[in-house]
DNA sequence: GGTGCCATGTAACGCGTTACATGATTAT
DNA sequence: ATAATCATGTAACGCGTTACATGGCACC
């Protein structure tokens, strides 16, 4: 549903053509989830279906212009006013993958941590490569929502990574795996903090 | 196509019934992502056209048991050879709604950061209550599994947070918005540090 | 007047989800 | 007996995605 709200947010600023808010919506989300053109205009057809916006084509031009009706303005206004919950996102790919490895037999859970943990190492670095030097943009500066978007990613793979880091110190004391060509660890090391560092309670206001 | 590999993953330590899978999948992964059990039959059905697994009715009875076929095998491996990259991963909602908020004229982005801000919180706190108080189990123990799914909810809810912070002090920097009925903060307030808190480098080996 | 590329759409597919339709088993 | 719940499926829908099918416009 977030593609439909987002393209209800960029009308919002006054009617668009198509392409146009593929522009726009590639130019706030940045190029890290490249957004198909045909997915907007068969998001804008199913808004439309719905009542939330209305296509229609200015004087002689065979192309259509769409704008907010004011339901779409109700459903706009819902969506910021409303906060994203857990019910909303899908479930974590890594999530389940980590949880089902452990769970079955005949699975090295620990390779599994490993393997990941490289990629989101990299994944990571490459973020933040970013940020350091962004790609030539359209205006002189770059635009705060890519930034906010940026800054999420790099905020997301250095939980997944610290979260990986968690699991194999679990995983470590709950089974204590034959070290690989390596006399077995003292137990107690790779010791990992059992909260997340930031203390929850401190942003509360 | 995560419960598909999860199925699949159930189905390595030998054959199951439809409803078997769903009990064991909620069971690793908790009741935080309830799957629907039709999901579990379809799913299957799919896996069975797509040479993944076989289903067999066993001697008189009604219902089907399947098990992994060969190519099934194959992909399983694959899956937890190959690290989880962005591309796996849908697109952020909470992200695109405040790159956008950001973006679109006449949207308070502050407030929709911090209704999230409020919502994320009471969701953290939820998660630690759980972790702290696990619900009556079947068995003695809570599994691991679920341990491991509960602390990833746990560390992104608190990476969302910071990140929610973050964005308030990256958006009070580039906006000197109007204080709401008080006296303009001073800038330099409301600091945020740049970086995401943990050393990436540290944990490359 | 072709050879591109930009722009605008349409059609079809796949997966996750929901709702519905039944047997089997147990409770009262 | 009948109600309730468990267990096993099937059918249909919605959204995101991909592939295809065209028009306009440059530019050589």
């Amino acid at each position: 549903m977030s593609i439909a709200h987002g393209l209800l947010a960029l009308l919002q600023d006054g009617p668009r053509y198509g392409y146009q808010l593929r522009v726009e919506f590639e130019r706030a989300t940045g190029s890290t989830w490249p957004l198909n053109v045909g997915q907007v205009y068969t998001t804008l057809a199913r808004l439309e279906r719905d009542g939330q916006v209305a296509g229609h084509a200015p004087d002689g031009e065979g192309r259509l212009r769409y704008e907010l009706t004011a339901s779409g303005r109700e459903t706009l206004a819902g969506w910021f006013s409303r906060p994203v919950t857990l019910g909303d996102r899908p479930r974590d790919e890594l999530a389940i993958k980590l949880a089902l490895a452990a769970t079955a037999a005949g699975v090295d859970v620990r390779a599994v941590v490993q393997v990941q943990r490289v990629a989101t190492m990299q994944r990571l670095q490459e973020l933040t490569r970013l940020k350091r030097d962004p790609g030539p943009t359209v205006s002189g500066d770059t635009d705060l929502a890519w930034i906010l978007v940026l800054d999420n990613l790099r905020f997301m793979a250095e939980a997944e990574l610290r979260w990986l880091e968690h699991c194999e110190g679990t995983l470590t004391r709950a089974r204590p795996a034959a070290a690989t060509s390596a006399p077995a660890p003292a137990p107690g090391s790779d010791q990992v903090p059992d909260q997340p560092s930031a203390d929850p309670q401190e942003a509360l206001r």
